[in-house]
DNA sequence: CAATCTGTGTACCGAATGGTACACTCGCGT
DNA sequence: ACGCGAGTGTACCATTCGGTACACAGATTG
């Protein structure tokens, strides 16, 4: 693993457990075992650190996501196969998820939820372009979609938070039931 | 309003927006316009000033829950003087339940978050108690009322993310509905 | 061999950090 | 009138912050 790769990881182990304002350079590098301006030939600045810890992990996630968002006529397929793909990612990399997420619920004005909101701005839209569409076949949405993507993304986020923290495991049948119940709870 | 009350005032505001970590000492006293010593005279420390805060604003949001989690045998109805309870207050309090919720997503080595671990252990005392009350009238929980009380609370600071963010708005339905999907969930 | 480019360490920068020593003012009880 | 304690401002502390100038090593390329 070369340096810029050990940086990575390193940055990433430290803002998911302390936070991105609390841990400083200085910090990173000491983890690294490398002099600050090492870490500054690759990425320019502390938040260049962040950005491209983001895209690089975000590329994934969203790529997996994507595909499980296909809708083929059957909402509760489609959205089971997305908390599937999600609750399988943040499975396969906790620690990006815990940054992520923490990032996400962080103050608004903070450099981190700036960093984050443009990631799930993506992920948003692409539930919320899947509601639309569903809405041909599930009557019409009322311009709810947004509301929809928002709930139904904030569950899944919920239950993955509750498993980071011990406090549930995200089982199939978990899913099964978590959209059943988001589902069941539309159309009544 | 005196100095001391303008400094939590002031600390609040700028932790909700910007984030524990990311606001100086400094940038406090500024916005109060006050010296720093008279911070410290009042509070010891950074974290001091966030104790206070948390303390004596915690305080009143408890005291609101627990009246309404006396249980009479309907669970349901009780979840949903809980919900109503809790989204009161979030609506009175929108700044500190933002503060509250960015601190509860938070990383969970940083400061802000060992802050308000232990409010978030009473909240969630309160709850698992109530379900371990329930069980006697729902039948056997087989020890889920951690795992409940996890959930219940998580859905609830959903609905409160959701609606700081201006993606819902806390109404009467919303809770009906959200009680009756957490129940549904429950017993299916 | 010389020129170059990527990567890295030493040593440093000014600014900001959390925190404090100390002198002062003011209202209150005696 | 007095002392005392709460509250507050000035000036400062050591440390750490994010960031940089620069020298140099080593591999690549002419």
């Amino acid at each position: 693993m070369d340096n810029r790769a050990k940086i990575l990881s390193c940055a990433l182990q430290l803002f998911a457990t302390r936070g991105y304002d609390a841990v400083g350079v200085q910090e990173i590098v000491a983890a690294v075992g490398i002099a600050k301006p090492t870490l500054y030939h690759f990425f320019g600045s502390k938040e260049g650190v962040l950005q491209a810890l983001l895209t690089e992990h975000f590329a994934e996630q969203y790529e997996r996501v994507k595909q499980a968002a296909v809708y083929r006529g059957d909402l509760p397929l489609t959205l089971n196969q997305i908390a599937t793909a999600y609750f399988q990612y943040a499975g396969d990399h906790r620690q990006f998820y815990r940054m992520q997420l923490s990032m996400w619920f962080g103050p608004a004005n903070s450099t981190a939820y700036k960093a984050v909101s443009r990631l799930n701005e993506k992920q948003h839209q692409l539930l919320e372009d899947l509601f639309a569409r569903a809405s041909k076949d599930h009557g019409n949405l009322r311009g709810r979609q947004r509301a929809y993507a928002a709930t139904f993304l904030g569950m899944i986020n919920t239950y993955i938070g509750l498993s980071l923290n011990g406090y549930a495991d995200l089982s199939d049948e978990l899913v099964q039931q978590a959209v059943h119940q988001f589902m069941h709870g539309i159309f009544s």
